[in-house]
DNA sequence: TTAGGGTTAG
């Protein structure tokens, strides 16, 4: 569904910064390692930890079920279907803060203990007759055929045995099958456990919960063995109901969860987005004496930096240590890639030498985190120093990082290194390019405006069968639009139709553009009718604009409709390219109707930066168009400002930046001939590359001497 | 993998 379309009222609300959060957990155990989170302070002062009570929990829920005392845990917050955004860390529940009363343990302190058991020592005829079980036909009497020739009476370790080595999940549940109808053994829990394990490698949710219904009629006792493998093959088939369904089953029966079930559903509310849910499941377990491990880390930096929420990622950190758990590499890849996720390049950096220098080695993913990190913070420097260290240190590579490396490229305008990687690949036995490959070169000759190289290569995938998606065509349309070839890109955009692309948004707003560059060519009307397949609503929008007579309410009616439908980040980009297009047909009012709709509809964040000491207009994330429309309503407001001889700042800024993406420079080549055109004040400043400054003087002796000039 | 939990791509 579309996301509904905020107005500047509430993007304020919204993007207020509030304190999340205080850290109340306490620090049990001081250590002296130093995580490099250090650098990042924090305002928040610890509450004074939980008084840590003597007595026995046990003591006190002797006389009521354990599914009576989690009842507040299971009713409210288990079941809790909506996510507040405004959580509070760690505010403690009001049942928690008389510290007479014992904390009611939420997880077993320990974990389950394993039954020991031990093969037949004809091991060996057995396993043969395991694997001929494997190889023998898939249907049921096939396999029960074959099985008349079991060598030996089947015995619980043979059992075992047998069901441990088959494959596939189809073979282990009628192994399963064959023994409980046999009535040869009496049926355990662990013959339900090995066999829920093969059918959680074909994925097969069903049958699993088949079998534990089996289990509860016939009375063999569901262990947390059986429910971490029940709650894991749900998660693994998306069925994140399910995982809560059984674990709050776990509770009502009155089995406690140990820390690997308790983990588990961690994850699962974590993937639900239930980020309340799961603090609140984590400060309990902390609050009764639980001591977390890297795994549970792992989960809580994972969901953080879905959120993008750099605090919460701080939160593990001190948590970690508060607990005295060191960072394993997976933790330190979830913890990467959260970094890159919350945009905090230069903290993942540190955070991977510090990775570095504690002697683990990076795998795939943690390279794969930061040079992706890298590319997106447009680190060309950064990105291609580890890229020497990979290679100097032989650290492992696959064909995803490899893909990274050429997205980094694309990033970054590396073009020559994304060739030779790209011919890399070509040479390589396991990393062969992939449609992603493809896809990154094709964006790579896009943004680079390489028609030539973009076509081969598009015919070279036409010739290779290699599959072309929505993003792969966006690109060559991209490339075709600026570089104006025209009747190449119908072609392709023709192309793309018969082989079913659907258009996305992205695909929609590249056209768009591409309106705006051929306006005034023989070419608009196809480019035109191209869009009107993708996205018709656009196009008569934009016949809608382009008519004087419309209306302003009429226009800002149909702009929500527009955006609303749109997707988030492509909404600025569409606003952008429409006052581009009114600008080309010089319908100046109407671009700067389309300006204010924008900023009210909080398109333009950040656009306007007042300070008492300075104002600046950081016009970074605006087309051309888009720009000089700002630029000009500014100087309006200012000669405004300037005439009623309200209070100014000693300083004017305008932030056009450099084009730090190599690929999309001359904005600030056009600012500066506009700022000409208007003769006003602005001078490019020596210090800060991509900035114009006007001191007030300045400024307002442009605003009377235009004054004087038009008076005269 | 000889019964269970966590990490990589527009």
């Amino acid at each position: 569904m579309a996301t509904p379309l905020p107005t500047v009222v509430d993007v304020y609300f919204t993007d207020t910064k509030r304190t999340r959060f205080s850290i109340t957990t306490p620090c049990r155990q001081k250590t002296n390692r130093k995580f490099f989170i250090h650098c990042a302070t924090s305002n928040s002062t610890p509450e004074a930890p939980p008084t840590p009570t003597s007595d026995n929990n046990n003591n006190n829920k002797k006389n009521t079920s354990l599914s009576d005392q989690l009842a507040p845990l299971a009713n409210k917050t288990l079941s809790s279907a909506t996510r507040d955004q405004s959580y509070a860390l760690s505010k403690p529940k009001s049942t928690w803060v008389n510290p007479t009363k014992a904390k009611r343990s939420v997880l077993s302190s320990e974990r389950q203990k394993r039954a020991t058991y031990s093969y037949s020592p004809q091991l060996r005829d057995l396993k043969r007759f395991a694997q001929k079980l494997n190889e023998s036909g898939s249907s049921e009497d096939e396999f029960l055929a074959c099985l008349e020739e079991i060598p030996r009476p089947i015995s619980r370790e043979n059992a075992l045995l047998i069901l441990n080595t088959l494959k596939p999940w189809q073979k282990t549940n009628l192994f399963l099958n064959w023994i409980r109808t046999q009535n040869l053994l009496p049926m355990e829990t662990i013959f339900y456990n090995v066999t829920m394990k093969s059918l959680r490698f074909g994925k097969q949710f069903g049958l699993i919960e088949d079998l534990a219904h089996q289990m509860i009629d016939n009375g063999v006792p569901l262990d947390n063995i059986t429910y971490s493998t029940i709650i894991s093959c749900a998660k693994k088939c998306n069925l994140y109901d399910k995982a809560v369904h059984w674990f709050e089953r776990m509770y009502k029966t009155g089995l406690m969860p140990d820390e690997v079930t308790y983990s588990a559903i961690l994850d699962v509310y974590a993937r639900l987005g239930k980020v309340e849910e799961v603090i609140s499941l984590y400060e309990r377990g902390r609050a009764t004496g639980w001591k977390p491990d890297p795994i549970t880390f792992s989960v809580l930096g994972k969901m953080f930096g879905e959120a993008g929420d750099y605090d919460g990622i701080r939160y593990v950190f001190q948590e970690m240590e508060s607990v005295g758990v060191q960072p394993n590499l997976v933790v330190y890849n979830t913890l990467l890639e959260a970094m890159g996720k919350a945009g905090k390049p230069g903290f993942a950096r540190g955070l991977f030498e510090e990775m570095i220098e504690s002697g683990i080695v990076p795998n795939e993913k943690t390279l794969t985190a930061v040079i992706k990190i890298y590319g997106k913070a447009r680190w060309s420097r950064d990105a291609l120093e580890l890229w020497q260290r990979m290679k100097e240190n032989g650290w492992p590579m696959d064909f995803i990082l490899y893909n990274t490396l050429l997205n980094m490229c694309a990033d970054v305008g590396l073009v020559e290194e994304a060739e030779t990687l790209f011919r890399d690949m070509k040479q390589s036995v396991h990393c062969k390019p992939d449609s992603w490959s493809y896809t990154a070169m094709l964006n790579i000759y896009g943004s680079q405006g390489d028609v030539d190289k973009a076509m081969k290569l598009f015919d070279e995938m036409c010739k290779l069968g290699v599959e072309l998606n929505v993003m792969g065509f966006t690109c060559l349309i991209q490339c075709l639009g600026r570089a104006m070839e025209f009747d190449d890109l119908v072609r392709v955009f023709d192309i793309s139709v018969e082989r079913g692309i659907k258009p996305d948004d992205r695909l929609c707003g590249c056209l768009l553009s591409v309106v705006s560059l051929s306006q005034g060519s023989n070419d608009e009307e196809k480019v035109l009718a191209c869009l009107q397949q993708a996205n018709p609503k656009l196009v008569a929008f934009i016949h809608l604009i382009e008519d004087e007579k419309t209306s302003f309410e009429t226009v800002k009616e149909e702009f929500k409709g527009i955006m609303s439908n749109a997707a988030v980040e492509v909404r600025r980009p569409f606003c952008n390219c429409l006052i581009d297009i009114c600008r080309n047909k010089d319908l100046l009012e109407r671009a700067h109707e389309l300006l204010y709709l924008g900023t009210l509809y909080g398109l333009y964040p950040g656009l306007h930066n007042k300070t008492v000491e300075e104002w600046c207009l950081d016009v970074r994330s605006l087309s051309v168009g888009a720009a000089l429309t700002a630029l000009e309503e500014w100087m309006w407001t200012l000669t405004k400002i300037v005439k009623r001889e309200e209070t100014l700042p000693e300083l004017f800024l305008a932030q056009t930046g450099t084009g730090a993406h190599k690929f999309a420079q001359g904005l600030n080549i056009s600012f500066a001939s506009h700022l000409r055109k208007l003769a006003a004040p602005f001078k490019q400043s020596e210090e800060k590359v991509g900035c114009f400054i006007a001191s007030r003087e300045d400024l307002v002796s442009w605003v009377q001497s235009k004054s004087t000039a038009a008076a005269t």
